[in-house]
DNA sequence: TGCATTTCGTATGTATACTGTCAATCTGGG
DNA sequence: CCCAGATTGACAGTATACATACGAAATGCA
């Protein structure tokens, strides 16, 4: 009800609330449950972390923690984005002086990625807000049952990434 | 191996290989784990159905056939997109003669859309294509997992978007 | 060693998504 | 009938996503 995008998507009651009844064949549509599933995924995460950091800036920045001294493409490949986004995406984070890039000495076409001190707090000052989100997200489930769509996606994933 | 974006994102392991083994926290995250499911989908979409139409694009299409007469905002509730990203895509399927914007004569403000001959044909065209993605989607799961999988994503979607 | 191939980061162009804002328009209450 | 408030579609601005292409740089193989 007092969902941002609703007000904004207006309250036409959509394909969900009486999925039985509907006969709008998207409903047969994991893609396009999987889209809509990304859309409430973001808009929690935004609700709960704050607009300071997205989704995709907060995988990057864990990412680059665990691996300083990456370069972007090999970050790109650990979170699986592309190397034309991930630019963009340190841009933001080094704008906000999160992470550093630096001239690798052996190999002078890659930035080394780096946090700072502020982005480690940033980091930890934003965890158990996702970790809540990630809660939030299955709630619905039964507690048996998170577990399981939790492994489908895994599973699926590893057979369409190989 | 052949696919797309592994060849872009470059052949360093990602998480998903080996699951357990990785200490990568993004791993208990469904919220990453939707994400990187939604890629998928979408680029199984464009290798499969061709890219003359978006899974968006397909969605409006869809829920434009079957609600003929709806304004813009009436159509975005209908599948879950923002009154802001559905002008565009309207936009380009006009441009492609799949689809008409007619003022209404009772409330002006309103783009009362309709699909053309055209645009019905290639829905047609689309169509089987767009069954095939689903199916390839779910391929990874067992059977009896692929209809929990649907029913889970309802039950959060249900939940979430009230 | 020399050069074709590959890789890296960047830039460009297209397509979602969503926030905020605006003019035009409709609606309800007085 | 008139005006306050709500709705509609459009637009600007920001942030993913991805294909393509480019220069710089590293690599491999003859």
């Amino acid at each position: 009800m007092s969902r941002v995008s609703a007000a904004r998507a207006g309250h036409e009651t959509p394909d969900y609330a009486d999925a039985a009844g509907s006969d709008l064949r998207l409903l047969a549509m994991p893609g396009h449950h999987i889209r809509r599933l990304q859309q409430v995924a973001v808009r929690l995460f935004v609700e709960t972390v704050g607009p300071e950091l997205t989704p995709v800036q907060y995988a990057a920045l864990v990412a680059i923690a665990q691996r300083p001294g990456a370069g972007q493409a090999a970050l790109a490949a650990l979170i699986g984005y592309d190397r034309a986004t991930i630019g963009g995406v340190i841009d933001r984070l080094e704008q906000k002086g999160w992470v550093e890039r630096k001239a690798s000495p052996e190999d002078r076409r890659l930035n080394l990625l780096s946090v700072t001190a502020q982005g480690r707090e940033a980091l930890a000052r934003a965890t158990p807000a996702v970790q809540a989100v990630q809660e939030k997200l299955l709630e619905p489930l039964e507690v048996s049952e998170r577990a399981q769509f939790e492994r489908m996606c895994l599973k699926m994933l590893a057979a369409h990434l190989g």
